[in-house]
DNA sequence: AGCACGCCGACT
DNA sequence: GTCGGCGTGCTC
């Protein structure tokens, strides 16, 4: 009996392919079953290559699954391979396989989503429609919502599916409810908090037509989509489309890389795009909203603290009773607990970060690794001094705005408040009815939520945000700044105050000129030294021990030197939070514009302790 | 001697 | 990643 030899895959292991040999023909994609040496259990591969027969003795594989993957997903997955350095097994379990009732032909559609567009939204709407690949840079208000639907409307009818990514999954409800009102039973939303049996009958339905449009987070682009034409990025701007674990792909960037090699059209969207789309992707301006705009700008040069400026502006409000949201980047109480005698702050014992001061749950915490302790008086170096907190948090400026208004609902949005999808509902469906009056939130109050009867925005702390050590500090400051001060404004009206020490770079770019001035000066300003004119890479090294950690960067420093022309050496040192969860940080930070030579560098990496980050955004 | 733990190398 | 083998160092 005649025997194949066929290279699989092992599913999320960072082995290499190996080869194992059956009697039956296999089909290159298809998911088998086999078993190791030493292994307890089976495990999942992908069939990605036939081979000749090797001089190794190989063995059978087991059994093959039902399930397969598309010379396309191959295809995929093999480039964030290479490009995120990761092995394909890895690469492959992202994707979700298809299964054998998957490639049924979808009949062409006829949906109407009986939506008029403005004369300046029909123009956005044919820009997107001549161009492959559309950056929609449109002003908060200016209704992009609209072209996404028509576009979606135009690739359904032209019998494919379309893929609408968001940046976290707090935003899909209320995107699942404009899509539903006009797509009706073909939307689903994906993300990891469907459930497994959810999931399941979404993925029947796509397979047999019955569902075309997903929208959710990152994974919902690794579906198998019988004919995907369309992919929208929602807030394209923002960061958590890299995922933070191997493999620490950027899903918007894997976005304009696919519309680039395959026929798909690619719709990114933002009120502030980042640069890098900005540099690469043809961009249409909608500036033009729907009110009036006039928006006034209060500057505040104190440092990080509640004062009367902010109480009487806050109470001006509450007498006519519209509604304030403030901003801050800390949440809990206090962010730091220093002793006034030694100036020591509490730290971590496992990271070397302060505690943050939860006082509702009468804790000292680590935001790196979770650790808790009771609440404690006297500074533990010194014994004498008295503790006096740092960084005002989220919880303590609710607290002491309840002291001053205290009649008043004051509500805290942050990953402390917001656990689950109920919470998160519960506050906005609140906050929309008018039951909270002012929203204390960090980041997550800026991410696309809609407020209606908002005209007073605060924006605290961000001045640590501009001043973190990140080519992109500017970028993220500003674009923050400006999401959060587009919340404020109801028929057009409303008011902004930023307590900053740097009145004259925002006031620059957030009053005077228009956001593409401050892209267009940002690209001046990074020049040849960081992206989106030159790639740049960070590899970090982490060990229980200092020394080894140590040793792994000098010795890939040394590499790059001595064998690596051609790639910039930036810097190598210990990482900005040098140890987290008892693991010792050093990194190294590289560029260079030849692609090749970096991806040569790191894939020369054979490291368990090492952690490849491609396009660091830090 | 007995075993816990960490390190290392193989895995087709 | 996951497993077994092997060495070190500690305890009974």
């Amino acid at each position: 009996m005649s025997e194949q030899y066929y290279e699989i895959a092992l599913l999320k292991s960072p082995l290499s392919p190996l080869t194992f040999k059956s009697t039956e023909l296999i089909k290159i994609g298809s998911l088998v079953m086999i078993s190791l040496k030493n292994r307890k259990k089976e495990d999942i591969g992908v069939v990605v290559k036939e081979v000749e027969k090797p001089t190794f003795k190989c063995s059978d594989i087991s059994t093959v699954l039902e399930t397969f993957h598309t010379k396309f997903t191959l295809e995929v997955a093999f480039f964030i391979a290479k490009y995120y350095v990761c092995s394909i097994g890895e690469a492959l379990g992202l994707f979700i396989p298809f299964t054998k009732n998957s490639l049924i032909a979808i009949e062409k559609n006829n949906f109407d989503t009986n939506i008029i567009l403005s004369p300046k939204q029909q123009e956005a709407f044919n820009f997107c429609k001549q161009h492959k690949r559309t950056l929609l840079f449109a002003n908060t208000g200016s209704g992009k919502t609209e072209i996404y639907l028509k576009s979606i409307e135009k690739v359904l009818n032209e019998g494919k599916n379309c893929v609408y990514l968001l940046p976290e999954i707090a935003l899909t409800p209320q995107m699942e409810k404009r899509l539903k009102k006009v797509f009706k039973d073909a939307v689903a939303i994906w993300h990891s908090k469907i459930s497994q049996k959810k999931k399941n009958e979404i993925l029947i339905k796509l397979a047999t037509g019955e569902v075309k449009i997903i929208a959710g987070a990152r994974s919902a682009l690794f579906l198998p989509y019988p004919n995907l034409g369309l992919i929208v990025v929602d807030e394209e701007h923002d960061d958590s489309y890299k995922s933070e674990q191997k493999p620490r792909v950027h899903v918007k960037d894997l976005a304009i890389y696919l519309s680039q090699k395959y026929d798909i059209q690619l719709i990114l969207g933002s009120a502030t795009p980042s640069l890098n789309s900005f540099a690469k992707v043809p961009y249409f301006r909608l500036k033009e909203t729907f009110h009036q705009t006039d928006k006034t700008f209060i500057y505040n040069d104190s440092t990080l603290k509640l004062n009367d400026l902010l109480i009487n502006k806050i109470k001006e409000k509450l007498d006519k009773k519209e509604q304030t949201i403030i901003f801050l980047p800390t949440r809990a109480n206090f962010k730091y607990q220093i002793c006034s005698d030694c100036g020591k702050a509490i730290e971590c014992p496992f990271c070397s970060v302060a505690l943050s001061l939860h006082k509702n749950h009468k804790a000292l915490k680590c935001h790196y690794c979770n650790y808790t302790q009771q609440i404690i008086e006297k500074c533990p170096s010194c014994h004498t001094g008295i503790l006096k907190n740092y960084r005002l948090g989220t919880n303590e400026l609710q607290e002491q705005l309840k002291n001053i208004f205290p009649n008043n609902e004051i509500t805290t949005f942050d990953r402390d408040s917001v656990k689950t999808e109920t919470n998160l509902k519960k506050i906005l469906k609140d906050f929309n009815e008018n039951k909270i009056d002012i929203l204390i939130g960090t980041q997550m109050l800026s991410k696309g939520h809609d407020y209606h009867n908002v005209t007073l925005a605060i924006i605290l702390g961000i001045d640590s945000v501009l001043n973190m050590t990140s080519y992109k500090a500017r970028e993220k400051a500003l674009s923050l700044a400006l999401q959060i001060a587009g919340r404020s404004g109801r028929n057009g009206k409303g008011e902004v105050i930023l307590q900053t020490k740097n009145q004259e770079f925002f006031e620059t770019y957030m009053e005077k000129v228009d956001y593409k001035d401050f892209l267009e000066n940002e690209l001046q300003e990074r020049g040849e030294f960081y992206p989106p004119n030159t790639r740049v890479a960070k590899v970090i090294f982490s060990h229980t021990n200092h020394q080894k950690a140590k040793e792994l960067m000098e010795f890939y420093t040394r590499q790059i030197i001595n064998y690596h022309k051609g790639i910039e050496l930036v810097g190598y040192k210990e990482c900005e939070i040098f140890k987290i969860s008892n693991k010792y940080r050093y990194e190294i930070l590289l560029r260079g514009k030849d692609i090749k030579k970096i991806l040569e560098f790191l894939h020369s990496i054979d490291s368990p302790y090492a952690t490849i980050d491609m396009d660091t955004l830090a």
